[in-house]
RNA sequence: GCCGUCUUAGCUCAGUUGGUUAGAGCGCCUGGUUGUGGACCAGGAGGUCCCAGGUUCGAGACCCGGAGGCGGUACCA
């Protein structure tokens, strides 16, 4: 309604100068319809499926924990929500949104050690929240599904996280090829970083960062971090890790080590990785996890070992992993998009530590749900599937009653079906029986009441039929889709029509 | 956070050196058809030109500040 017509109504409203909130979506968050949730809860169900078939138990935390249980983010001003939501209880306790499943699972299993086996595996689905920039298909409430071993230790322990992951993706609906399961561990970092002779904690990051970035920079982009540093073609300046070429040569070359098949990496990092005590053992844990892969059947198309993969800088102590897919996906303008990253996880062996003091090895791996339902979502749009409810019109009021009955035959031999509650006439019916792409409506209207029978109007073969009619008189005249039934059989001929559709 | 860029109808966008009443396509609503979703035809509704200040006789356009979107970059447990 437009304010500015100087009707007696709007005049009322405008003397009251009431502000209106403008309607508007927080950024980062998603409004989600049908299609989505749909799409979502598909997809939780099927990873769920495989962590469960692996032996893993559900476990709901709620979404709040207190934030020195999160970690790192202390509230030492007024707002500690730097990456966080974070508030304070009426206690003075800070608070905040998880923004992964690991931190609480660390939580609980040290509120619980004494009434939970060892090695503890669960599993954990739901939102979680991040205060960051949002980006296309980077929201700031995502779902993650997560998989933990809690006092699992050993190369077995990560090996089986990776199979899982790989099971997980293809429980996504990504044969295999279309995605990628990459694999490497932080103690061949660790014992590259030794041979290249960087040692200052401060550069090892810059470094870690830096290696991270190869598939996005390339040899040339990362080679400009570890040295003098790199301009971005926004005109940005990032400040490199300064080292020597020698040094730089070092970290390339084993950044680059990565082969089609684990074997071939494996060789191809002997010669580099092996130059000290910490190396070594890398390398051992590595091969370790590709002969068990080879005994559950992870394929060198499923799972990949690749140097430069690097992931959680203050977190991970062992082997890391990521998923990737591979497949290209057109958004809705038509341009080609890839989106690298879809989960990962790793080892973590001090994480409950915080908590109790002792030691407690764990790995653990996580899908990000939404990114890939909001992929999947978007790309089924098109298909236009008459997947709502079949209705019923409400052509005469006063017979209310009977459209209500005849919704309720229809519902009680499982067809979703509503009664027409609008005020509008049958044109409008109509329409928004095809907007809430109902398969069929029943049609109930002085004609049928004197012939005691129902019609039904199938939308499906309808359209289809109409699409050779340009003829109006002719459209009308056909009533394409259209047939009579029984009070006893209209409900059985529509619960085959809308079988036929799902077909 | 930093750099760049953009913001006009529900959507996609035009809008001349700064000059009358700001437009198009699509979508939406109504009617042609009081019992029919499509197509066609006719008509209609819909605007804080992102917000705020300034320059000017006059600003959608120019200047300053801000917000938001997009892209890059940094951070990412």
């Amino acid at each position: 309604m437009s304010t500015k017509e100087n009707t007696p109504e709007n005049a009322a409203i405008a003397s009251t100068e009431t502000v209106r909130p403008e309607a508007r979506k927080p950024r980062g968050f998603q409004d989600k319809r049908a299609h989505l949730i749909a799409t979502e809860r598909h997809l939780v169900d099927k990873v769920s499926e495989v962590y469960s078939k692996w032996g893993f138990e559900a476990l709901d935390t709620g979404p709040f924990e207190y934030v020195d249980a999160l970690g790192k983010f202390l509230p030492d001003t007024d707002r500690p929500n730097e990456g966080v939501f974070a508030l304070e209880d009426d206690d003075d306790q800070w608070m905040a949104l998880r923004y992964d499943h690991t931190a609480p699972l660390a939580r609980f299993v040290a509120e619980n050690w004494n009434n939970i086996p060892k090695p503890f595996r669960r599993y954990s689905a739901g939102p979680v929240y991040r205060n960051e920039k949002p980006g296309p298909f980077r929201f700031r409430e995502f779902i993650q599904c997560d998989a933990d071993a809690v006092g699992a230790s050993g190369p077995a322990a990560d090996a089986e996280m990776i199979a899982i992951a790989s099971e997980a993706m293809q429980a996504c609906g990504a044969a295999v090829g279309d995605y990628a399961i990459r694999v490497n561990t932080r103690q061949l970092l660790d014992g590259v970083m030794q041979a290249a002779d960087v040692t200052d904690p401060n550069k090892r990051l810059i470094v870690l960062r830096a290696l991270d970035k190869m598939d996005r920079l390339g040899v040339e982009g990362v080679s400009e971090l570890l040295g003098g540093g790199r301009k971005d073609e926004s005109g940005d300046f990032t400040e490199g890790a300064g080292l020597s070429s020698a040094s730089i040569d070092t970290l390339l070359q084993f950044a680059q080590a990565g082969r089609d098949t684990r074997s071939e990496t494996l060789e191809a990092l002997a010669a580099i990785a092996n130059k000290n005590e910490v190396g070594t053992q890398g390398l051992e844990d590595l091969a370790a996890i590709h002969s068990i892969l080879n005994g559950l059947g992870v394929t060198d198309q499923m799972a990949t070992f690749d140097p430069a993969i690097v992931r959680g800088l203050e977190y991970y102590t062992g082997p890391v992993f990521e998923a990737e897919l591979l497949k290209e996906f057109k958004d809705e303008k038509g341009r080609l998009m890839r989106f690298g990253s879809v989960g990962g996880g790793g080892r973590y062996d001090d994480l409950i530590a915080r908590f109790t003091g002792d030691l407690v090895p764990a790995t653990g791996f996580s899908v990000g749900i939404s990114r890939l339902a909001a992929v999947l979502a978007a790309e089924n749009e098109s298909e236009n599937k008459a997947d709502g409810p079949v209705v019923v019109l409400a052509l005469q009021r006063e017979h209310m009653a009977d459209y209500c009955s005849l919704a309720a035959q229809l519902r009680a031999i499982g067809v979703k079906a509503e009664v027409y509650l609008g005020t509008s006439g049958m044109k409008a019916q109509m329409k928004y029986a095809n907007r809430r792409k109902a398969p069929a409506v029943v049609i109930v209207g002085n004609q049928e009441r004197e012939s005691g029978k129902v019609t039904v109007k199938d939308l499906v073969a309808g359209a289809k039929a109409a699409e050779n009619i340009s003829d109006n008189a002719e459209w009308r005249e056909t009533r394409p889709g259209q047939f009579e039934a029984t009070r006893d059989d209209f409900a059985a001929k529509i619960k085959a029509v809308v079988e036929a559709n799902n077909a």
